[in-house]
DNA sequence: TTTTAGCACTTAACTTAATGGAGTGCTAAC
DNA sequence: GTTAGCACTCCATTAAGTTAAGTGCTAAAA
């Protein structure tokens, strides 16, 4: 367990902000300068020496200014760090993009993800709450004409999806008013999980009952169920990675692109963060792509309706004083919103 | 007028080859090396001294090899070039990708963006049939309940368009019943088009017969109609502009990236191809963003249900006789999957 | 014991010079 | 019209020199 003393702290403070406004490495004449306290260029020297075999700056090369490592961004962030409040312009610009009316709460939460990556000029990531104890509430079958049927899926939340399906023969709404009684009658009040695990098994022999064939519906039903039940990341900000990074080579760049594409790939470099604010640094994130980059994230809760995700890719070098703030703010506005938004389905 | 002696002809086919494959200024010497005829590396200078003269390559420094000059490429596309006919291999993939079972024309075309961009290694660009003789076939408002109604409506194309609204108050089919017959009435059959012209006028008036307030309908119904009545391109292959560009500067990556999102803009850049394969070199593209690449652009016959558009967008050292191969093969077979799918809805 | 001035040393980044290779244009002969 | 020969040009690479920023260490001062 390493201690510092207040000196030493300040001292890797302010190589932390130095170095993340400045982006070179920092040296002990210019740290003389900011540093609230009359000690010569030599005694900083000393003390970044002392910081040094700690293991919390280090140097790029033999005669240079020193940088933050992991370890050092680790205990700043641990130890030293204040969140700072979030600004009031901030915070109005937040509070008025999510004031709009929305239709969907994948509207919201997508919308949260360019909030926060404008906000931060950075990227970001934000999942919708669990879904776990989302319940079927409705199932619609829209017969368009044309060989054509929609398909709705309505949940106590007040998520809709649908999906629109050509079939051989146009279906009158006589034909399957028996099949969307038995989906009523047996499923309606079910959580979308179980509802898929009963699809696998129980489902298909009853409907037989209702239904000549029944795989075709089975497979619109299940379609759309599993539409509905799954979740997925929303991705802010993409273009600002050409703000931060430091990649030249147009491959790499390539890789770590199209990684912000794969929505299902990041839960798993995203993980499950606890209640607090959580601040990942270089290579403590689990994607070796990531590992030059700093990953914040932070769950929100909207109560009965469980927890959210919001997360935040930048530099190692970044304000963490300031994103902490900000995420802070968003957890609150976010969650905020929602129950809002959630009200309407719950009266 | 330029006309090129046999010879030259083919210098310059070999000096646009020659730039494609290795990417550097071509000199004389190597040149002997591959043309059919024996002639000396000073004979073949002097040739190219003419070439330079007329402006169709030129040097990268006074002493370099030549590179085509957009008038190069020009003459090369224009005079030189012979479509290659499309590799076996390729056109299984297309049709294979395009042989699945598709529930909307829009799938389809922005499938097809993908497979092309797949097959070239470039970015593609592609436009569904125009809608400028698609007509209102249906439009449906179906209570979900929980304050919500989705609107959804049907062209006699099959295109299926819907959005959920959050409303007041829950809506019976009953009171919808009036103003779903109205629509039945007197727009059904109309061209899309019209439809969005009589929204701005009549409509509004004789909706009030039947509603107290009919602002909240007309809302409904005219977003979900300019959604069905709006174009847009597809994109596909973005990541691969990473393999094509010469940029380094982060910032410029932007934008021309950012360029690709913004699909209202790519109609601008892209605009109404002839019938026949048109091919946009370096400046000749209307973009400034775009001065270093080329465009081959054309459209798809679909009989009487329009054309389409696809576009190529990559560097201008490309491979034309592959691409424009691809593309012909591209068109027909695009334009005979989509007479397919059609065919439903004519019948 | 801590702090500081002074100084030798290191390194990146930049500038300048030197060298080799690829290619050209031109001339004079074929 | 074609070609061999040659002087010339320019890029790319390497080598050498210079500067600025910063360090570690030592010995004296506080």
């Amino acid at each position: 367990m390493i201690t510092l003393t207040e000196r030493q702290s300040l001292i890797l403070k302010a190589i932390v902000r130095d170095y993340t406004e400045g982006g070179s490495p920092v040296g002990s004449k210019s740290l003389v300068q900011e540093l609230p306290m009359k000690v010569s260029s030599a005694t900083i020297r000393n003390e970044m020496a002392r910081l040094e075999d700690l293991g919390l700056i280090v140097k790029t090369h033999l005669s240079s200014g020193r940088i933050p490592s992991i370890k050092g961004y680790r205990y700043y962030v641990d130890h030293i760090l204040t969140p700072e409040k979030v600004d009031n312009r901030d915070l109005k610009v937040i509070q008025h993009s999510l004031g709009g009316e929305f239709h969907k709460i994948d509207e919201i939460v997508a919308q949260s993800a360019d909030i926060l990556s404008q906000l931060t000029s950075y990227t970001t990531f934000t999942l919708r709450p669990e879904l776990k104890d989302s319940r079927l509430s409705g199932f619609r079958l829209v017969p368009l004409g044309n060989h054509q049927v929609m398909a709705i899926l309505v949940t106590n939340n007040g998520d809709v999806e649908n999906q629109t399906f050509t079939i051989p023969n146009d279906l009158s709404g006589d034909e399957l008013e028996p099949v969307v009684r038995f989906i009523d009658d047996q499923l309606i009040g079910l959580p979308l999980q179980d509802v898929l695990a009963k699809l696998q098994q129980e489902i298909p022999l009853k409907l037989a009952q209702y239904l000549q064939d029944p795989d075709g519906f089975l497979a619109i039903f299940g379609s759309v169920l599993s539409k509905a039940a799954s979740e997925r990341f929303y991705v802010g900000g993409k273009l600002n990675l050409f703000n931060y990074t430091s990649l030249q080579d147009p491959k790499e760049m390539r890789s770590l692109y199209s990684l912000l594409d794969q929505t299902d790939n990041l839960a798993n470099v995203i993980g499950t963060p606890g209640q607090h604010i959580q601040v990942r640094i270089g290579n403590e994130i689990t994607n070796d792509l990531l590992k030059d980059y700093s990953l914040i994230t932070a769950t929100y809760d909207v109560d009965q309706h469980g927890q959210g995700i919001i997360a935040l890719l930048g530099p190692t070098a970044m304000p963490y004083s300031r994103m902490i703030g900000l995420m802070g703010a968003f957890q609150r506005e976010l969650a905020r919103k929602l129950l809002d938004y959630y009200r309407y389905f719950d009266e």
